[in-house]
RNA sequence: GGGGUCGUAGCUCAGUUUGGUUAGAGCGCCGGCCUGUCACGUCGGAGGUCGCGGGUUCGAGCCCCGUCGGCCCCGCCA
């Protein structure tokens, strides 16, 4: 009674197929029962057409029909027909042909699903999550993750062709110091000890170099146990990426290559030129080091104008070393007091203390702290940040770092409420010239912005001891549209450097040996010169498929508190498997 | 760790401002009718732990406290 093999997918008939008996097998989408004839949508993965069953023509087959309910699991024996001219559905690519279905056979019966599945139902993401085989199955969520396993297969090819083997290497590693919080795994074997899974494969990476593989290029899962966020989940794919004897430009030209080719394959035209902008320029410019570029609001600063008048805002900041920055909103002069009520709102987080707004409108200068500023200094200040008549200009004082990180949360506000970015454009860039370290309050110390293994300007050697904030790092990060979706460096590939970096860091020569003990030993043999860079494969799916968030391009996510609503994980476990790993829950 | 926001029928939501009789809508579901539908139509029907716990009150979906969960953000994420 069963039916034989599938000829064709349900998606894939069209009017080359007139005549032809098909075996067709899928899902029920839907039932359009019109009483002695019935429709039935069937779908699998390559897309919908329409059977028809009719009391008349094929009775034993339509008996059945009437039964079919959504989401049952068919397989059809029928004839590819032509539909009559006013019966052609232009909104399906089948819309054309339908099949009358001789013999249909009921493969697997189905529950009333939780919520349709189809584009157009509206599901909460709980719901997505909980059903999560159930969201994937509708046409939109599947084609993101066929999306995704196209731009995976193309990464592959395209390093392959240009030399670079796919590495695998371990999960189960060793937990190190600096970076993210570690995912642990107790050792039965050795009990007391535990693997950490990888927060990247960096360090394996760099020993793929020095065992002369020459080119490396993996694309795997990475670990971090932190916060989740819209781009961010516990566990990530990375494309990850390493070469021996590169220069900066080898790899950026390697990077800028691969991108061009995943925009390609999502059907996207690459940027046509991938500007750079130093550390130094895109805090200067924009207050931030991965700032969308596809927008103007450039930021400037007026702390030598602001010295000059009296306002105590202003001096608070000066007199801590701060600085006084702002930006020109255009045609915003016009803004209410409960509109600039909410501006500080938007700043707050970033740890600013509030929004000065000074406005050009009907030729003269408004602002609630005019009278403090003064017309003429407010006038300056107006004219440095280059706000016109009609325009608003916002100014923050604080320290620098606070005060970009405001100003730069003010400019993305008015990018999506003044519609300011183009639909459609994608903007490259690449941030370099890092600084090295950056200052740790909590911990007193200096900590590595990109990570220990990162090359510091030779001429900055002398540097790492004397004044290590100084030091510039040869990493870049590349950013699309306001995110980073790839970074790098070149590595340390001596040991005297990696010492000294270690140390500036705060290591004891001690500890040094026990965390990174197996990298400084193989740099003693032989290592070459080498340098990568990793790209954030999630992130990237998302931006090239106009996702919003990381979790639509990952089939089987999990939440912002980081459970999975499907499997229910994490999850107890039973004492046994405690007992034999040597572990003791503490009780709260 | 902190802030914001949401949680009411299978789903998406209204009702919460100002506590008051029997908690509503659309879709879905179940049944009847229907030969050209494709968001089929049409007639009828079923369906509720108002996230959970406690409190205030004569009375709580609504007010208060706590808690769990979704989402967004700060911190964190080399």
């Amino acid at each position: 009674m069963s039916l034989p093999e599938r000829s064709l997918c349900a998606g894939q008939v069209r009017p080359d197929h007139l005549g032809q008996e098909l075996i067709l097998k899928g899902w029920v989408r839907r039932r359009r029962d019109l009483g002695s004839l019935v429709f039935v949508d069937l779908r699998d993965r390559e897309g919908i057409c329409q059977l028809v069953f009719s009391e008349d023509r094929t009775p034993a087959a339509f008996a059945l029909a009437k039964e079919l309910r959504p989401e049952y699991v068919i397989a059809v024996r029928g004839t590819v027909r032509p539909r009559g001219e006013k019966d052609v559905n232009p909104h399906m690519e089948t819309g054309s042909v339908e099949v009358e279905v001789s013999e249909l056979e009921v493969l697997a019966e189905a529950e009333t699903p939780p919520f349709a599945v189809e584009d157009e139902a509206l599901v909460s993401e709980e719901m997505r999550l909980a059903y999560r085989y159930l969201d994937l199955r509708r046409p939109f969520q599947n084609a993101r993750i066929v999306a995704r396993h196209r731009l995976a297969q193309r990464t592959r090819s395209h390093l392959s062709e240009r030399g670079f083997i796919e590495i695998e290497t371990p999960f189960l590693t060793k937990s190190t110091p600096e970076g993210a919080r570690d995912f642990l795994v107790p050792s039965r074997l050795r009990q007391g000890s535990f693997y950490a899974l990888p927060q990247s494969p960096q360090l394996f990476k760099q020993l793929c170099m020095v065992a002369g593989f020459d080119r490396y290029f993996q694309v795997v899962r990475c670990f971090r146990d932190e916060d989740l966020r819209a781009d961010r989940q516990l566990e990530f794919t990375q494309i990850d990426i390493e070469m021996s004897f590169p220069t900066e430009e080898a790899i950026m030209a390697l990077a800028e290559g691969l991108v061009a080719a995943l925009f390609e394959e999502a059907g996207l035209a690459p940027p046509p030129s991938i500007p750079r902008l130093t550390y130094a320029e895109a805090m200067e410019r924009y207050g931030c080091d991965k700032p969308d570029t596809r927008f103007g609001l450039e930021l400037g600063t007026v702390s030598e104008i602001a010295r000059e008048t009296g306002f105590g805002v202003f001096k608070g900041a000066l007199e801590a070393c701060g600085c006084v920055r702002g930006l020109a909103v255009p045609g915003m002069a016009g803004i209410s007091r409960k509109q600039i009520d909410e501006l500080n709102g938007i700043v707050k987080p970033f740890g600013g203390k509030g929004v000065v707004s000074l406005m050009r409108r009907d030729g003269a200068l408004a602002g609630a702290a005019l009278k403090h500023i003064g017309e003429g200094p407010a006038a300056a200040m107006l004219e440095a940040v280059e706000a016109k008549e009609g325009d608003l200009g916002l100014f923050v004082a604080d320290g620098y770092d606070t005060a970009c990180a405001c100003l730069s949360a003010l400019r993305l506000h008015f990018a999506g409420a003044l519609g300011l970015v183009e639909k459609g454009r994608h903007d490259l860039l690449w941030v370099h010239r890092f600084p090295m370290f950056e200052w740790s309050p909590e911990e007193a110390r200096w900590m590595a912005r990109h990570h220990p293994f990162t090359m510091p300007r030779e001429e900055h050697w002398p540097l790492l001891e004397s004044d290590p904030g100084k030091v510039e790092a040869l990493a870049y990060d590349l950013v699309l549209d306001g995110n980073e979706i790839g970074g790098g460096s070149i590595r340390i590939h001596r040991g005297d450097v990696q010492r000294k970096v270690f140390k500036a860091l705060g290591f004891s020569e001690e500890q040094a040996q026990e965390k990174f003990g197996f990298l400084l030993d193989a740099f003693r043999f032989g290592t070459p010169p080498h340098g990568g860079i990793a790209f954030g494969f999630d992130r990237l799916v998302m931006l090239l498929l106009g996702c919003d968030s990381i979790r639509d391009v990952i089939p089987f996510p999990k939440t912002t508190s980081g459970l999975c609503l499907m499997t229910g994980s994490p999850g107890t476990v039973e004492a046994k498997q405690l007992d034999e790993l040597g572990i003791a829950i503490k009780e709260k």
